[in-house]
DNA sequence: TACCATAAATTGGTTGACCAATTAATAAGA
DNA sequence: TCTTATTAATTGGTCAACCAATTTATGGTA
């Protein structure tokens, strides 16, 4: 069966994401500045060669990213983010959940960690029975020995939460299902790990309601360091 | 002119966030259930009341963002990360862009220090002639009294980039446009300190090169100290 | 000439019909 | 009865026409 190894992932790139790369070049090229309005959809269609769905998906991204801002019944217009970050922005979602795995456990941690430190100074008497809750609701599932992927996941996002930064919570789960996948993908379920895990929670927990920042950012650091051990060892 | 700040934006919510609003309602009802395959986009619009346009791209929103996966020609088929994560996701994704400036802040400099530290620890001799090009470019347009905030900018993801971290960088580039809007918004635009600014970049590159990953933290913190200031400051 | 009301053209937004691929159902053959 | 072609229905993907709001052009009036 080792011979599926040898196939690697086709890279199937949407019309959309052509359509961006075509706009980039449009940028590149000089034809399209910061501040510009972008010349009718219908126009760009003809130039480009596309249908206007394919183009008004490509705008849409584009826009999700804060590179266009679009005023209906107006116009398109370019934001006025300069040429070369623009076009770094622009290659850089195109390769969004195209991630390495090792780019993205590195950034969980860090990402964790410092929830955990903000957890650990901001967090709330609610925020203290949300997080009992969710550790107790974890426990429970390990005792049974059913599956508690779910459960402990669930429990970070509380510490999340508990930090009161809504940025932070929303860019953690954002990476979270690339590394979902991930772990799907090369069967890392780490099994017989979840009495461990639900300790070392425990212990997290212990430091939040401590208000101890240094404390929480090593319980969440040892709690993870298993990944961390995996990773290092597949580069 | 005071009578302006009595209006608040005005919040507008696209068709298709209240169409994954309604399917988060469906997720809630238990209609829908990770692992589920979706009925049909037709019946779907039929059911909801809605456009096939506006389903469609809503469901592709929820496809970004991990939700959902699309087969073509087969159907839609719900993520199995378990409905409380999910509807957490959910309510997080339609609050994207909508974030607290604290927050914003908070977040920027957590990407921005731990950059830097890996920036510290990973950087090679390419990437150190690659900062001090966009430091040299820096220092031009402030020696020249100009608007220096793109290069600014591309001062800092160049950080990034030395960090060899691309989820660290793509995370930082998501969250800049919404800092930018606000800085634009509010008109913090921190005139005469650019040349303070420069210095500081210099030590930001210096510890780089050096590997001395405190130190690059340290540095990078304090030289977004004013800004965290400024938001110690409106709370 | 300057101004304003009106009409034509252009804009992004939306809808419904059409396409090819897939799946389910059906019928023919062993 | 079971297997296998063949057909019909359903799927997501795509396209072209249409809509209302906006902008621009036009022509008439002071």
């Amino acid at each position: 069966m080792e011979l599926l190894n040898n196939f690697s992932q086709i890279e199937i790139e949407s019309p959309s994401d052509k359509i961006i790369r075509q706009i980039k070049g449009l940028i590149s090229s000089g034809q399209l500045n910061p501040g510009d309005k972008l010349p009718s959809e219908r126009k760009l269609c003809d130039k480009l060669g596309v249908g206007r769905t394919h183009l008004r998906d490509a705008l849409k991204k584009l826009e999700f990213y804060g590179i266009l801002k679009t005023l209906p019944q107006s116009g398109t217009v370019v934001a006025g983010i300069g040429i070369p970050a623009l076009e770094g922005l622009i290659s850089d979602m195109l390769s969004l959940h195209n991630h390495d795995f090792k780019s993205l456990v590195e950034t969980r941690i860090i990402l964790e960690s410092q929830a955990a430190r903000l957890a650990a100074r901001n967090r709330t008497v609610d925020d203290l029975i949300e997080l009992d809750n969710a550790l107790l609701a974890h426990q429970k599932k390990v005792e049974d020995d059913q599956s508690a992927v779910e459960e402990d996941l669930l429990f970070h996002v509380k510490i999340a939460e508990a930090s009161h930064n809504s940025v932070l919570k929303s860019l953690m789960l954002i990476i979270t299902p690339d590394i979902m996948s991930y772990f799907n993908q090369h069967n890392i379920c780490s099994d017989g790990k979840s009495a461990k895990a639900v300790e070392q929670h425990q212990a997290v927990v212990k430091y939040i309601e401590a208000n101890d920042e240094d404390g929480a950012v090593r319980a969440v650091t040892d709690h993870l360091s298993d990944i961390i051990d995996y990773v290092n060892g597949i580069t």
